[in-house]
DNA sequence: ACAGGTCATGTAAGCGCTTACATACTATAC
DNA sequence: GTATAGTATGTAAGCGCTTACATGACCTGT
C-alpha cells in the first residue's frame, strides 16, 4: 500500500511575490498577453522553474471562461473503430495545444448524473458528438444555447444547422456492391445492417439497394437482417440465415467488425470463402487484411474523420464559422474475400 | 457554413433568484450537502429545470479543489492496444461519476506547453500514466507534490512508492516460449523486443531466457531483434532476418501487433506458417484469432488493466490508499500459428 | 521645458461556485 | 415560560486566475 494526500501547490502570487511583480505581470507573461520587459519577464521564468508553478485550471477557465478543451461523446468505447477515429482527433487536439475530455455515455447515466457531471458542456468549449451518444432534444437544447457542436456520423436533426463530418457511404457501398455483382455474378447478396438509427447503416443500405435495382435485380426484404457493426450480432444473424437454409451468394457484413463474424459463422459451417459466398465489408480497418481471406471492403477515412471534426470543432469555437457538412471519399479495397485472384496492398 | 457564439447561460444566482433562496440552499440541493425542506428542494428543482442550468465545473472546481476527473497520459494513440484499455478505463471512470480526460504525449509538447497546458495535473485529481509517456524528472517532481499517480505497465523509478497495474508478463512468455520447445520441438526461436524502455518487453525477454535455459538452448543474441511492438518494425526485422538467411524454427513476436507483421513477411517470402516457421504473440487482441493461421499468443487481460488501475486511482484519490503493485495473470492461448492442430476459442 | 504619446507595470474587480459561520425559527424539556 | 438543542437557511469570504483601467516613467517634437 502507499499513501497520499495533496500538498498546496504554488499560485501566481507565489510567483508574483518571489519575482518582485504583480500578478498581473506575472500573468502577462506566462500568456504573452502584453509586452513585458525582458528581463522582468526572466525574473518571471526564473520564478516559475523555482517554484515549479503550473497554472491552475479552473482558475483560468473561470476567470478566461475558456477551458481550452475540447468534449467527445462517445455511445460507448468499443470496436475497433473507435482507435482510429480517436487518433484522429488527438492528432488535431494536440495541434492546437488543446485537451480532450472524453465521455462514454454508458447505460443510464444521462438522467441520474446530469447535474452532477455537466456534460451538457462547461468544462468544454466545444462538443464532438458521435451519432447516438445524444437525444435530438439534448442536441436540441445545446444547440439553442449556441454551445459548439460538430457532429460525427450523424446530420444533424431538422433545421439544426450543426456541423456535420461524415464519409461518402452511400457511393462507397453502391460500388462495393456493383463489383459483386458485376465482376463476381452475384444475385442473391444478404445485407447485414448496424444499429438502428445509425446514419452510415441506412446510406449503406441505401448504395445497396441502388446497386440492386441498377442491375435489376429485385430487393428480396429477407436478404436484409441485423448484424450491428459487430462481430457477434453478425455471427448470429449469418447463423439463422445458414439454419433456415437462406441461399446466399454474398454477404455485405455492413462493417468490417461484422465481416469477422461473418466469416466466423461461414467458416464454422463449412463455407468456403468466397468459393461459396463472397464476403465483404466496410471501414477497412487494420485487421481487414489479415483476415483470411483478406477482406475486399471499402476505405473509410476514419481517422481523418475525427481529425477533420475536431478541426470543424476548434474553428467553430475561434472563428464561430464551420462547413456544414463535410462527406470524406471512400475507396473500394479489392482483395480476396469477393473472389478476386491476387492480393494488393 | 454556420455560425456559433456562446450566449450566457444561468448561473447559480439565476436559480437562487428563480427559486427565491439564496445560492447556498442552491448548492446545497444540489450536492446534497445538507439537509434541506424537502419543499424548498422543490422548488429549487424546478428553477433548475425551467433554466436549464448546469454547474459551471471550473468554478466549482476552483472553489472545492477538486475536478472530478481523471487524466490519462499516452505516449501516443494508436495501435489495436488502447482500444481495450480505454474501455476499461471508462468503465471504472463512468461508474464513479467521473470524467476522462485524455493526453497523448506527441513529439515534443513536452518543453514548449508545459505551460499553456498544464499537464503537470490540476485539471485532473490524479492520473493514469502509461509507460514512456512521462520522464522519471517529471514523475518524481508529480510524487513529490503529492499528486495522485498510478502506473500502466511500468513500475515507478527507484523508490518512488508509486502504485502501478501491469500483467503477468514473465510467467507468460516462459509458458508460451516452453509450450514452443516442449509441444514443437524448437530450438532456434527468434525473439522481437518492444521499444527501449517498454517494460512489459523486457520482462517478456525475461521469460524467453529463462524459458531457453530450463532447456539447456543456449542464449543467441543474434535471435533477437528489435520489432517495436508494431507491425511494420516487425515485418522490416523478419525481412532482415531473412535476408541474412537466419535459420529459425519460430518467432515469438514480443506482442501481437508485431505478431501480425511477421506473418506477413514470412508470407510473403514464402514461408508457410507454422510448418516452416512457428509465430506466437502477446496480447491476445480481437484480431489474433481472426489471423491467418490463427494466432498462439497470450492473453493479457487488457481491459482489467485500464479498469484496475482507474479503480486504484479514484481509491487513492479518495482515500489516499492504494495497492502499491497490481500484476494481473496472463493466460496461454493455444491456437494454430505454433504448430498446433485445431482450433479453440 | 512642457504637452502628448508610448510603454511597462500595478490595482482591483470579478468569474461562479463551496463552505465556515451566523442567524432565525421550531421543538423539547423542565 | 424560559433555557437548550436542533434544523433550515442566509451571509460572505475566498478559490486562483484574467483583464479593464489607472499609474508612472520615459520619449518625442516644438
Amino acid at each position: 500500500m502507499t499513501t497520499a494526500g495533496h500538498s498546496q501547490r504554488a499560485t501566481i502570487s507565489d510567483v508574483a511575490k518571489h519575482a518582485g511583480v504583480s500578478i498581473a505581470t506575472v500573468s502577462r507573461v506566462i500568456n504573452q498577453t502584453a509586452p513585458v520587459a525582458s528581463e522582468t519577464a526572466e525574473r518571471v521564468y526564473n520564478a516559475v522553474a523555482e517554484l515549479d508553478y503550473t497554472p491552475h485550471a479552473a482558475a483560468r477557465g473561470l476567470a478566461s471562461n475558456k477551458t481550452n478543451t475540447l468534449g467527445l461523446l462517445l455511445p460507448m468505447i468499443g470496436g475497433s473503430y473507435f482507435s482510429p477515429m480517436l487518433r484522429g482527433i488527438e492528432k488535431a487536439v494536440s495541434q492546437n495545444g488543446m485537451a480532450l475530455l472524453i465521455y462514454s455515455m454508458q447505460t443510464d447515466v444521462h438522467q441520474s448524473a446530469r447535474l452532477n457531471l455537466p456534460l451538457g458542456g462547461h468544462n468544454s468549449d466545444g462538443l464532438l458528438v458521435f451519432t447516438n451518444s445524444l437525444s435530438d432534444a439534448d442536441l436540441q437544447r445545446m444547440y439553442k444555447r449556441n454551445f459548439p457542436l460538430v457532429l460525427l456520423h450523424q446530420t444533424p436533426p431538422a433545421n439544426l444547422n450543426i456541423p456535420s463530418v461524415t464519409v461518402e457511404n452511400k457511393a462507397g457501398s453502391r460500388k462495393l456492391v456493383e463489383h459483386l455483382i458485376e465482376v463476381h455474378g452475384c444475385r442473391r447478396i444478404g445485407f447485414l445492417a448496424g444499429p438502428e438509427e445509425h446514419e452510415d447503416s441506412k446510406w449503406r443500405q441505401m448504395g445497396y439497394l441502388e446497386a440492386l435495382t441498377a442491375h435489376n435485380i429485385p430487393f428480396n426484404p429477407e436478404l436484409v437482417a441485423n448484424g450491428g457493426f459487430n462481430e457477434n450480432d453478425a455471427r448470429s444473424a449469418v447463423e439463422q440465415w445458414l439454419l433456415k437454409g437462406m441461399e446466399l451468394d454474398a454477404i455485405f457484413a455492413g462493417d468490417d467488425d461484422a465481416a469477422t463474424g461473418v466469416i466466423t459463422a461461414l467458416k464454422r459451417a463449412g463455407k468456403r470463402i468466397p468459393q461459396d459466398i463472397a464476403v465483404v465489408g466496410f471501414d477497412d480497418l487494420p485487421l481487414s487484411r489479415h483476415l483470411s481471406p483478406p477482406l475486399t471492403t471499402v476505405r473509410a477515412p476514419i481517422e481523418q474523420v475525427g481529425q477533420e471534426a475536431a478541426n470543424q470543432l476548434i474553428r467553430l469555437i475561434r472563428t464561430g464559422q464551420a462547413t456544414s457538412l463535410v462527406i470524406l471519399p471512400t475507396e473500394l479495397i479489392i482483395r480476396q474475400s469477393c473472389g478476386c485472384g491476387s492480393s494488393s496492398s
